[in-house]
DNA sequence: TGAAGCTGGATTGGATGCAAAACATTTCTG
DNA sequence: CAGAAATGTTTTGCATCCAATCCAGCTTCA
């Protein structure tokens, strides 16, 4: 058995909270997949992940499934659960879906911000741009991350617990997606859309915000390569 | 062990395909739910939908998982899996999440229509005025049922698989929804929403298929019977 | 009488064991 | 030597088993 699969990094170790074992190795596996730190097509399995999360091959099993719903991973009857590689159309489908839900969010978000919502959005802001000033690979992971909670703490400020979910398994494979097509290391070069963004909330500008929510996802989108990398190569070495 | 849960009814009597039953009962219960052969607020418990559907406890609780993904049954640690039992506020979130998604799936599906998906709308809607002239609970049932599974049908025409899945999700939370608070018997009673949309997709006319969509949306709502019934009947009883 | 504590039964959470499927390796055959 | 058959190994799918928790009804005590 491998033990080289480095996801059990963050997890506590020894549950803090003895309630539900599966959902904390779940954030786990997930943070380490939209981290990269799990490749995509990695394999995932239930004994492995078990022995490293110190539980039985049932929980694992669990969080795995758990993965599954998210789309984060791919299971495979009698095959077993591997990291999910989403193809250029998944990729497009991902930010199609958010360009539907996400101006709907920061209309809702204008409509209930509070004051010390805005203080909250704004200290994340500075350590997105404290990430961005980093160098190496770390950096570029946390930055990719806190790029991606923004758009969470948008959800969660909106107040719909459904679109909240929504947006977490779009923000998940979001940046799966970035880690696998991303053109530039990090997702927003040269762009500050997240402080733009802001500003149209604070100042309650509704059609602006939607505006540059949608240029934002644009933006997101423009920075991948969605051009099939392997299996045109195969063909490519036989025939031509 | 009691068994009169009328559940198992729509299960192949020995799988067909030998794959996944957890699927096939998740998608029996699913079905037990929205019809509202399930109350909700009833108990499902794992040995019980065990013997039922003539499996382990172990794939019976996978089912029940997998319910508890999709918002329809809420699982309480050390107590077991309930269907949900959505409360006032979560139904409005299902249909400001419809609000947003429904007008979008509508576009792509006027993109993407063909004649032979026209040609399977037509039938649908037959059936479904069909229903809506016979009398009866079951004719109801059937009823709301094709109702729900027209706006799938469209989810996926519009060929974005990440947005069909949360539509399955979304209507049925709809069904349920409609089953505790509808006013009248039927979502659209008196109107030929459907209808009237399929005229829109058909005239790939994208503003009006969204603004019908929204008013049908409207229309669901506004049948709807929000105040909260039980728990504050207790205050009421006591202070009043 | 009523409230707190206790006990028996039932139910869930989770670990383990076994059969079947998939995979890798070796052996046989042309 | 190449390809196919066969055998052994690994991993999943699932049933079963045990411990921990919860619930209901009963007992006890003020």
């Amino acid at each position: 058995m491998d033990k080289s699969l480095p996801i059990a990094e963050g997890r506590a170790p020894f549950d803090p909270n003895p309630e539900d074992r599966a959902q904390s190795i779940r954030d786990s596996l997930r943070d380490a997949i939209v981290d990269r730190r799990l490749a995509p097509g990695t394999k995932l399995s239930e004994a492995e992940v078990g022995t490293l999360f110190d539980v039985s091959r049932t929980v694992a099993r669990a969080a795995l499934q758990m993965l599954a719903f998210e789309g984060l991973v791919k299971v495979e009857r009698n095959r077993g659960a591997f990291v999910s590689d989403p193809t250029p159309e998944e990729a497009l489908q991902v930010f199609a879906s958010r360009r539907l839900i996400e101006p709907g969010i920061i209309a809702a978000v204008i409509e209930r911000v509070t004051p010390a919502d805005i203080r909250a959005f704004r200290a994340h802001l500075d350590e997105e741009t404290r990430h961005k000033q980093e160098r190496g690979a770390a950096a570029r992971r946390a930055e990719i991350k806190a790029s991606g909670d923004f758009h969470l703490m948008l959800a969660a400020v909106a107040g719909n617990a459904i679109l909240q979910k929504f947006m977490d398994e779009l923000v998940a494979r979001s940046s799966l997606v970035i880690s696998l097509y991303g053109r530039s290391g990090a997702s927003s070069c040269g762009h500050n859309d997240h402080a733009d963004l802001l500003v149209a909330v604070e100042t309650r500008d509704v059609p602006r915000a939607q505006a540059l929510m949608l240029r934002h996802i644009d933006h997101i989108e423009a920075d991948l390569d969605l051009r099939t990398k392997e299996g045109l190569t195969l063909k490519d070495a036989l025939a031509l």
